[in-house]
DNA sequence: CATGAATGAGGCTTCATTCAT
DNA sequence: CATGAATGAAGCCTCATTCAT
């Protein structure tokens, strides 16, 4: 890997941490300067300022994970079970990343993040192809496509953000009937 | 109403209003004194600091809509009645309290809100017995408490910060598969 | 004097000797208000930005100088004696008034000027009047304004920086003879 | 033309440009650099400092300019005539380089010009030699040098900004009359 | 000679909070 | 109780200059 990547990589990984544990504007430049090991002008070389630096921090986030969403071959099971298995890796993603993810959500829930939200339609649009093919085949209950997304993958996001918070203890014995659950209610009929 | 407890509730409805349309580090003490037309000194005199005026407005929302989820006498109904009453009040909570839902997902996913997300325990304890109630009659999936919790509030929340995002308009036809949906999947069994 | 004014022209009065000895960029405001007395903050209350700060002090130094190169009641003198005295007017604020001079031709010159240049063709309004009617009462060569503008208080100004400079010492004797050669000019025909 | 002299003019030349169109300290290096196609470091190879460059085309600028006062034979044509062609030549020259015109008054108006402002005082002595003679010759007012200079040049330059700001369109008809407006004030006596 | 990433001091500006009136 | 001028620490960002490659 380049130098080049090393620096700037280290400088968004860093990002990410201070900006998890201290907020975005309790954690300045300076400061992740520091942690990264570089100078504080540098930042300024690879990202515009500190509101595109954490614009391009989520954005890679979130390519990260609508990669994986569909991981596992998901497309070559069959209904039912290619729903679980895009429901787990959705959950699985989240928990494994409790950093990316309490990020996201501090950004998503932020006032100045409207304006890239939907910068992510066109990467998204495998997922909401394959669910429509899943209504069609009758896979899955006719709703609009936005609550279809929030009855499986956000409540996969808020089941995990609550284990990250140590609120619950998901053990596989409930993850099973969680996604039972989830399952029956996204259902046809 | 005396005199104080106007002012008081002019910098809070102010202060609303501007958290939530920029954020709280791009919301300074004097703007929020401006738009409230009182001098930036005075409020000093009702609320410690900045961190303390937005504490005190985050309890002050979560002290109105925890007292409204349990409205509409939803202790006389039975079972799924109940239930789907109690969503729907808080469906309709959210939806029509835009500011208020705004807010408090953007305070909660501050890195600062951690101090205080168990204030409210002792408010909301009579939702959780209720539940632990319905569970017991068999009314209920035998699921974690915050499990249920985020299946049904979790999901009237989400659902009604799409409607106000512009995301979905959600009919009455929708809303009301949307609930079938749900109890399906918190019915036992 | 309210107190109010005392402190703006405080640093309106620091910031005109500070620009002119060091230059707009080699004069922080940090330094301006350190010898104003005053705090780095306050200056933004009173003034949006340094640029307008600078923009400030110069509307109010062109303010000055208009209002005075008609003084002396110029307008009851006859053709040449007036033209004589608002030469010297002009020649004498200019040569009394060392920092404002340079501040203006600082400023004048500099790029960022551009914006405002136009600001005082109302102010000056009444003394292009005045040399308008010396025009017709033929007092004056038929030139364009700018260019009799030029050959009496632009070369008024000249005299006075080279003087200010030291470059020259411009003694009473000089004056008389200089103010006659500009007048044999600027007489028509 | 060597490329060392090449690359050297450009950045010169580059400096030129965007000094005059941002100002002295709105032009960072790295813009320089890049206008003129080179890279940021190169600079310091032709040049000790920031500074020192904008010496370099400081001096560069006033030996042209000195180089072509004296042009077309001035020396061989006789009082008056001369005396009119050293002053067109010094508006003309001015009106057809913009750019130095408003390099040269936006450097000799900065404080830190002050260094070296009589640099210049050897090559310009031709000039002033010539005056002198002119003025013992009987052909022109018995004034002070840096007068007879402002009253001529500096008046020439003022036509020419004047002129480049567009304030004032110079047509041939006003320059003749502008000229022996100039001439009849420096005539003797 | 040439590059451009890297440094770090320093500038402008904001804003929570205080306090004299 | 009320005002709003005042403070000063701290943040974001720029840029002249250096130096490893």
């Amino acid at each position: 890997m380049p130098k080049v990547l090393d620096k700037r990589s280290a400088i968004l990984k860093t990002a990410l941490d201070l900006l998890v544990e201290n907020g975005f504007h309790n954690t300045p430049m300076s400061l992740i300067a520091r942690e990264a090991g570089v100078s504080a002008g540098i930042i300024y070389h690879y990202f515009e300022s500190k509101e595109e630096l954490i614009l391009e921090l989520y954005r890679e986030v979130k390519r990260n994970i609508i990669g994986l969403l569909l991981a596992g071959d998901v497309r070559k099971l069959n209904g039912l079970d290619a729903l679980r298995q895009v429901w787990l890796n959705t959950y699985r993603y989240y928990v494994s990343h409790p950093k990316e993810t309490l990020f996201l959500e501090q950004f998503e829930n932020s006032p100045y993040a409207r304006m890239c939200l939907h910068d992510f339609d066109s990467q998204i649009q495998p997922l909401f192809e394959w669910i429509e093919a899943q209504k069609r085949a009758g896979n899955m209950a006719d709703l609009p496509m936005e609550i279809l997304y929030e009855l499986s993958l956000g409540f996969a996001i808020s089941l995990a953000k609550q284990q990250i918070a140590g609120s619950i203890q998901v053990t596989d014995v409930v993850l099973d009937e969680v996604s039972r659950v989830i399952l029956r209610g996204l259902k046809p009929g």
